[in-house]
DNA sequence: ATCTCCTATGATATAATATAACATTACATG
DNA sequence: CATGTAATGTTATATTATATCATAGGAGAT
């Protein structure tokens, strides 16, 4: 958190309460977030909010990558590499629905190749494994 | 479709009209294509159809790999190779919206060894690399 | 300081996507 | 032809997301 008001502060971006409360509630939370899960818990902390006011906090964090999008659960995860635009990895757990961001993979690069040959040039890719967390793994 | 046919008669699938319908639908589409969009194509083709028999056909195709779905569009396309379970490298372009199926990645297997060393063992990946296609990067 | 502009927020309405629930039909199999 | 299962029909509603227009707030210029 301290990293990215630095980061905001030197970008000159603006961290409001909103979305510094929609940050705040997607990294205390492992699993993803939806828009109207967050919504909720903005009106508990007294934000009496509509749903444009989620999803323009949302559209805030993922842009500047503090936040991703899981586009296979419309949910919302905080991002572990604040700023840099990078392509993520996601661990999904079957069974306890977390959201991990992996090692962006060196392999990446390769894909990139590989796909470039086929005469398609990649910009970023998103890639979302779904399987079971060394936590349920071993429970 | 012909493969599919086949397929189906193999498994023991039932390759209904509207399950066929929305099949030919997919296939004849380069682009994703959303469950509503499927719904007013079905309707055109005569099918008088309200959306739960869109999304059932869609189940249907997906279940059985004979389509995939595009989380970061809600979209679905036809799946190029039908049958098998497989983790799919999707190709989207942003400038057509065109989405193809790429070689699935020889380095997967060294992807989930990757997230397997962080303790999560993957079952299936799925692959979005957003770009600009050939046909798009030519014009 | 206050004006101005730009950005962010407030608020209402509605669009787009997806599923729950229950009734009916079809059809393979005993 | 009885029966059970899978598929379809139908209505209603849940969930996710955006368009639009109005209001406020704050940084920089004069």
């Amino acid at each position: 958190m301290k990293n990215i008001e630095e980061y905001c502060k030197t970008n000159s971006l603006k961290l409001t309460p909103v979305r510094r409360k929609v940050l705040e509630l997607l990294l205390e939370e492992k699993r993803g977030l939806g828009a109207y899960r967050i919504l909720d818990l903005l009106r508990e902390a007294g934000f009496k909010s509509q749903p444009p006011v989620a999803y323009r906090a949302l559209d805030f964090l993922v842009e500047n990558g503090f936040a991703h999008k899981i586009g296979s659960q419309n949910s919302f995860v905080a991002c572990t590499k604040p700023g840099e635009h990078h392509s993520p990895v996601f661990m999904i757990c079957k069974k306890c629905d977390s959201v991990s961001e992996g090692p962006s993979s060196p392999l990446l690069p390769e894909l990139s190749d590989t796909l470039r040959d086929t005469g398609f040039e990649v910009e970023q890719t998103i890639i979302e494994a779904e399987g079971v967390c060394g936590s349920c793994a071993s429970n």
